[in-house]
DNA sequence: CCAAAAGTGTTTTCTCTACACCCATGT
DNA sequence: ACATGGGTGTAGAGAAAACACTTTTGG
């Protein structure tokens, strides 16, 4: 069935901005690609691929995903489509940019390590190819608001972490510092977490609770409508 | 230079979601099409079109926008790429929507009558074809975003507007009833108005003052980092 | 016993909310 | 003179911000 006939078609693909945290460096991080491929072989450049015919944008990024890191079901946000003519020099390109949150320790080491990936620091990248580094920028931004608005810190935890892991998070993302007891008040005071009866030794004598994300507490909590601000100065 | 050959490509398209405001009903509009051709002819449906070889995707949108209004330079958002692969029943399409903020009182009526353009009540929408509906809802819930950030909502209203037509704007958007003495408290501690000498006099016997948004007054607002919200309950 | 990190409350400030009456003017 | 919509301030509640010391324990 040729409806649209005589139309141009587009080379359409997506760009993942994959972040993870270093839970000991306390550094929000970046899964980029050495690219081994031309064009532009030997530069830095988000995980990317064109999307197949039967595939929608969504699947595609999960597939770009799931081929670097191993994993599925990954929290991703569709971000912003780039379509300027000349953003890719080797042909027109339309790219959608994804972010994921996924937790570093869960990734296929060897299978990223194959496919070139590093993480680096968001505070230090190197430069990237053509605009992957407004994709970033524009990502970055993004998880900035929804950080305020959703938990979606605990993506980028294990399963269990302590507050002052939690609030090294926040930090990490917000690049700035926070009081510490004002953070623990309101996020304590959300009924999000669930205090276990272990704790993590290995940062400290003493020794800091963990804690666990409680997802079905946020279920009520979102239906009431709420501003979930950790965006504390 | 044929770099990525073998690559399927794709239809793309984008889709307008027209908003202005009436400021006599008090209502915010979309402005919609009844579909003058196949597929789905007689339906209703947003402005939209396909992207040429040569433009990029906001390119394609403010033609589109000027096609059908005859208005240059507006204000636009891009807002969300939709790619499932069977969105469109006719073919597979990718298209990425924009909303526009637009002043009513400006548009070539006579060029959107031709096209089959009418303004509907975003309170009572026709049936949409596609995922048209589902565009619209993401607009809408994108536009109370950002009126809480910036100051979009001077680009709804004429040059100059009174402080009842200003906070009459804000209730359509958040379809809620704002406290009058808290609503002008707000925006004119916000330091963005100026209040003319002329008073509007078609509505009330009194009258009311005109006043007019300052943009260089909003861009030092804007520099030290704020939040304009006027999402008041 | 001491170094190092975890944990804990109170006061002050500011912002948000609720609320009701007078004003100006055209008819 | 009155009906109609425009305009104004204050007090109370609740949220955010500032701030410093005690606790625990492995070495």
């Amino acid at each position: 069935m040729k409806i649209y006939s005589g139309i141009p078609k587009h080379l359409v693909a997506v760009d993942c901005i994959i972040f993870g945290y270093d839970i000991m460096e306390k550094e929000l991080k970046l899964l980029l690609i050495k690219r081994g491929f031309e064009p532009a072989k030997g530069k830095w450049s988000l995980a990317g691929g064109f999307v197949y015919e039967n595939e929608s944008l969504e699947e595609a990024a999960a597939r770009v995903l799931y081929n670097l890191t191993g994993l599925r079901n990954v929290y991703m946000e569709q971000n912003y489509t780039y379509g300027e003519v000349d953003r890719d020099p080797g042909a027109r390109v339309i790219s959608t940019s994804f972010y994921a949150l996924i937790k570093i320790q869960d990734i296929d080491r060897e299978l990223a390590e194959k496919n070139g990936a590093h993480w680096r620091s968001i505070s230090r990248l190197p430069e990237l190819i053509f605009d992957h580094t407004r994709m970033v920028e524009r990502a970055l931004n993004e998880l900035r608001q929804q950080a305020k608005v959703k938990p979606v810190g605990f993506e980028l935890l294990p399963e269990t972490f302590t507050l002052v892991q939690l609030q090294d998070l926040y930090e990490a993302i917000y690049q700035r510092k926070i009081d510490k007891r004002n953070f623990r008040k309101k996020i304590l005071s959300m009924n999000l977490l669930e205090k276990l009866d272990e704790k993590e030794k290995i940062t400290s004598k003493r020794g800091a609770w963990y804690y666990r994300f409680i997802p079905e507490k946020y279920e009520v909590f979102t239906q009431k409508g709420f501003y979930f601000n950790l965006d504390v100065s």
